[in-house]
DNA sequence: GCTATCGTCGTAAACGTTTACGGAATGGAG
DNA sequence: CTCCATTCCGTAAACGTTTACGACGATAGC
């Protein structure tokens, strides 16, 4: 069962084990076989504390979801993350431990326990905020992570992003182009990177197409279907409401086409309704079916994975050292809940 | 930074600070103070490698997912269960892995590795299947295991699950109420032991209705938005489709809704739509809102893991050793999907 | 024939912790 | 004062693995 066992069974010393199981070369590659076969017949595995203890490392990659999933925001979009993540570790023999936080924690706690108490030999973080703690905390121990979401300042981890300027810049331009001249923008709290980020790019965009910046056209709202709703509630209201409506959290949009629906309004044709959010399933079975864009998301979940690894010393030898830090692009998918012309 | 280095800073033996942390009675009250005290300021944790290696426990438990999460079935679901297991785990010393697999991957084997490179203390599994090979063989190695969902037999290890025949009971008292006698249910793979339950607790209690069972409006369809929408398709092109439809899965409804739109016709006034899951969110934002039912899926998660744990002998003397095996109830919430007479 | 090199393998230390065992000091009973 | 029990603590072994070091035989160079 141990390493002793099958070494006494095949009256070799537990150091040619060890070796010709880890692919040493001063071992001869008949002793090799005799001992990938026997390991194989026996049904033996290293034991991970073991191998742990001896070399300082677990083997074990922590990704900390730091908001109350469930009730705010897209669980979609971490499971797929997550996914691609995962796969990617484990073709170097890496886990992926989840980690979720009760809602009152705060993080940079965790982050502390994880690191101090040796529970991963990485960390994976999300939903960054502007001037987190926990990066310069993580930074100056030296120890490893990646970010999903990048920092104004750029930073020197890895870190995988979106495109937000050309996405709303291809959001404008539809709009733009059927005519819409007051366009809203609904995000989460701006403390988030995301939400900052695409409240800057849609000033910038707007500016581009020579429409005038309205700050009561950009609401800032709870990013599921009750901060929808009240946004689109709020928009009604106003003397002179947007035409256009541009969500980028897609749990918000069922928010919204219900406050709509309520108030005898239709999506596409009363009001164009488009989402800066991942497609999902749930977006094309919408009533009507609602425009927004196509991410890869199980391929960037790959990519962070890889970035994340080409930073750590131990994978060196496959991965290089460079510095990974990738913005990827995202591809509008014009659908019925913006398609009309207006004035 | 190790324990060596903290009791060398104590003038105290390795041992005494060992017992000190971990709480044995043989150790002065005031030497455990300053054992605790140095331990907090000098920012000292236990290296779990080396805990793990001489006690042959890792303090993680794995949490295996068996089907294509993000594609087929609700995140929601798991999301929220996880978080009270999690919870439940945090206040043990657990770490909760979550292992998604690829769809290919055959769960046995996925369980075997797990079991046979110790990567885990303990499994959960979930979407069990009816004679589940999974199950014999955790039984077999007497590795401690528990499952989201039980199978027919009942088996002799630790499950929640979900009370289906009174939720159907709860469905079809309410739509009979309404006049309703034409009541179709559409399932996923009866596979599935939730699927194979729910199809039972249906038969049965239509026939407690007195109404008859018609097979061919038990569908059996995917569990995301498209199996919802084909199942809706397929009703209305019959010479004598259902005036009410069960879907368990609340995703299939969205697909439902939009078959149901592009028809010209209503949920809630030409159909009636009803779901077995779990209240979400979205749920009270869809046109009409969905019947479903409300359930506490984050405390059953921190049951089930109190169940799993009442198996493991290192913590009989917490929980005792009895088998818990419950069936939670759900309550029914009526809203206006359903909600007319017919006939 | 002596030495150097190479290929292969065994030995033993080390990783950080927990715990069985035994010892020292103390106190009380006789 | 002796003896025993109790309280507290130090010592060292053990968990399963990896790896630095050295050893051994064989081969080659001179």
């Amino acid at each position: 069962m141990g390493i002793k066992e099958l070494a006494r069974h095949l009256n070799i010393s537990i150091g040619t084990v060890s070796r010709a199981l880890n692919g040493h070369p001063e071992v001869n590659a008949e002793t090799r076989k005799r001992v990938l076969e026997a390991a194989a017949a026996l049904g033996y595995a290293p034991d991970q504390a073991g191998r742990s203890l001896r070399q300082g490392t677990l083997n074990v990659v922590a990704l900390l979801l730091s908001t109350d999933l469930t009730s705010k925001t897209d669980t979609m979009f971490f499971m797929e993350l997550s996914r691609g993540i995962q796969d990617q570790f484990a073709e170097h023999g890496l886990d992926l431990v989840i980690h979720l936080n009760k809602p009152g924690m705060d993080m940079l706690d965790r982050v502390k326990r994880i690191v101090e108490r040796r529970q991963a030999d990485a960390l994976i973080l999300a939903e960054t905020r502007d001037d987190d703690p926990r990066l310069d905390y993580l930074a100056g121990r030296g120890f490893p992570f990646a970010t999903m979401g990048r920092s104004w300042s750029g930073g020197s981890h890895p870190w995988m992003d979106l495109d937000f300027d050309s996405a709303m810049r291809a959001a404008i331009d539809r709009l733009a182009g059927f005519g819409h001249r007051r366009v809203a923008l609904v995000t989460g709290d701006p403390g988030y990177m995301l939400d900052s980020m695409l409240r800057d790019a849609y000033r910038r965009e707007l500016a581009g197409h020579d429409l005038a910046v309205d700050e009561a056209l950009m609401i800032k709202a709870d990013t599921h279907e009750e901060g929808g709703y009240r946004a689109m509630t709020d928009f009604l209201a106003m003397s002179a409401p947007p035409t256009a409506v541009i969500f980028p959290h897609y749990r918000a949009v069922v928010g919204a086409y219900a406050c709509l629906a309520e108030a005898g309004l239709q999506p596409g044709r009363d009001v164009a309704i488009l989402s800066c959010s991942a497609d999902t399933t749930i977006a094309q079975f919408m009533a009507p079916p609602l425009t927004c864009f196509r991410l890869d998301l199980y391929g960037l979940g790959g990519r962070l994975a890889q970035a994340l690894l080409a930073s750590m010393p131990r994978f060196a030898e496959s991965y290089g050292s460079a510095l990974v830090q990738e913005i990827w692009p995202w591809e509008l998918i014009g659908r019925d809940s913006d398609g009309f012309r207006v004035g």
